[in-house]
DNA sequence: CTAAGACCTGACGTTGACGTCAGAGGCAAG
DNA sequence: CTTGCCTCTGACGTCAACGTCAGGTCTTAG
């Protein structure tokens, strides 16, 4: 398939895969005029690069773990890396946890105050 | 205190606070040679801020959420931007957890591999 | 008094993951 | 064969949270 139906495809915009392919990420077949084209696995590549990203991995990262997921090799340094990496996330889900409950426990004692009669909460 | 006392105590940089302020997440009294000068209260505020931001809210959120934290109300469409935010982190921590059970599961896989004999895994 | 820091404002630089635009070429339908 | 959409490369724009630098002021220890 082309660039356009993978990005339809996978939910990304085409500008991003070309991105991808720019940070070695993704690679294409290239048609003899030179346009792009990937088998239909490219979808849930783009897909895991997406939940990579999601989780706060830079490129750099995320080219590093790609040829892993594959082969499900690494070697001892990329595996310290990875751990590191791991730990990140472990640690800022934590931070996310204690802001959401923050946001929450704002929440519930807004609404609180707010069913208790008020007219209207301040601004 | 003055500002780069805050700064070390809180563990953000001067340039930080005076994005805060310029943000209008801090406020400061100033000397009447311009200098600025906190409560010790600030340590917390500051604190407080660094965890909106690392929960992914940006200084528009954050100036939002502040105040409602100091007052414990807030307006029925800022508790719907509240409860919006919330499930954004939600959904972030969804995707941080499934990034980091992949994460972990290639690390135990090529950790088993590594320790199963192999020389040295592939690069 | 003076020298060393700490502080001020203002402004430009940085980084990452794209968005957007320009100008040119490719491809299937009619 | 042309029309209209898709694609190409290359390059500049964006946005947020600061970093960094310049040039000047303030404060305080000696």
């Amino acid at each position: 398939m082309r660039i356009g139906e993978l990005a339809a495809k996978a939910g990304v915009s085409v500008r991003a895969l070309r991105y991808y392919e720019e940070q070695g990420l993704l690679v294409a077949e290239r048609s003899p005029s030179g346009q792009r084209h990937y088998p239909d696995s490219g979808v849930d590549q783009v897909l895991l690069i997406q939940q990579l990203y999601a989780a706060g991995l830079p490129s750099r990262s995320i080219r590093a773990v790609l040829p892993c997921v594959e082969t499900g090799e690494a070697t001892p340094e990329l595996l310290e890396w990875f751990t590191a990496e791991r730990d990140r996330i472990d640690r800022q889900m934590r931070d996310l946890a204690s802001a959401r409950d923050r946001l929450d426990s704002l929440i519930v004692g807004a609404t609180a105050v707010w069913r208790s009669g008020r007219p209207c909460p301040a601004r």
